[in-house]
DNA sequence: CTCCATGCTTACGAAAAGGTGAGTACCTGA
DNA sequence: TCAGGTACTCACCTTTTCGTAAGCATGGAG
């Protein structure tokens, strides 16, 4: 893919935890390691091709771990690594300001 | 359009912000106005279209404010509202972290 | 020998987002 | 009369994202 240069933090950060899902599976994995059918559980509406994109991707940024046990059957966990959790902590007053205009977000419908 | 539900407030904060203009509009007008030929000119790249667009949404959001003068040639200057200076200012927290990390956000290229 | 659960993987297509380039309306100054 | 600057608006197309549904490998339980 195309080179990506920034402008600034905030337009790198955003092209980091942008889409529909990063941000929720950033959020699940905040409390505890979490498998890969507790995860899809635990966030609802997300598909599994989804879920496994997106904790590819965080993977590959070095956002999540992913520990295999080899079992039958099979398990896999994912946690945030330090870089990860170094994230969440800088989304936290993000969360806060959705939090608290949620009523006004939700109310203006796009389209 | 689908009347969205938010999981967390997170949720709804990077749906706000998400895309890949809206930070840098707001990340822009967060010194001045700025009027719209101004604005074209500071974000790289973008297209007119797009500009308008962003700049349309975050109206109906209540996030820029847009203060037509009648004159000829005609001049508009947007501005961010207090809630959008709220929304920047919880953004600010993300855009550290960015530029902490850029590098390393660079480096990891998509596909 | 078949079924089950888990954690994926793949193919297909719809929908949304983004890009391009042209055109409009207005008055001013040459 | 005619080009110029500003702020859009529109039609059309490409790219990216998202969703749906099916299939695969493993080994233990029945």
């Amino acid at each position: 893919m195309k080179k990506r240069t920034y402008n600034c933090g905030l337009d790198a950060a955003v092209d980091v935890v942008g889409g529909k899902w990063k941000a929720l599976i950033l959020w699940a994995l905040h409390r505890e390691a979490l498998r890969f059918g507790e995860l899809k559980r635990s966030i609802s509406g997300i598909s599994e091709k989804m879920l496994i994109q997106q904790l590819r991707e965080m993977e590959a940024y070095g956002l999540v771990h992913r520990e295999v046990y080899h079992q039958v059957p099979p398990k896999v966990e994912y946690s945030l690594t330090e870089f990860g959790q170094s994230l969440n902590a800088a989304l936290i007053p993000l969360g806060d300001w959705g939090e608290k205009h949620m009523e006004t977000i939700e109310a203006i419908p796009r389209d």
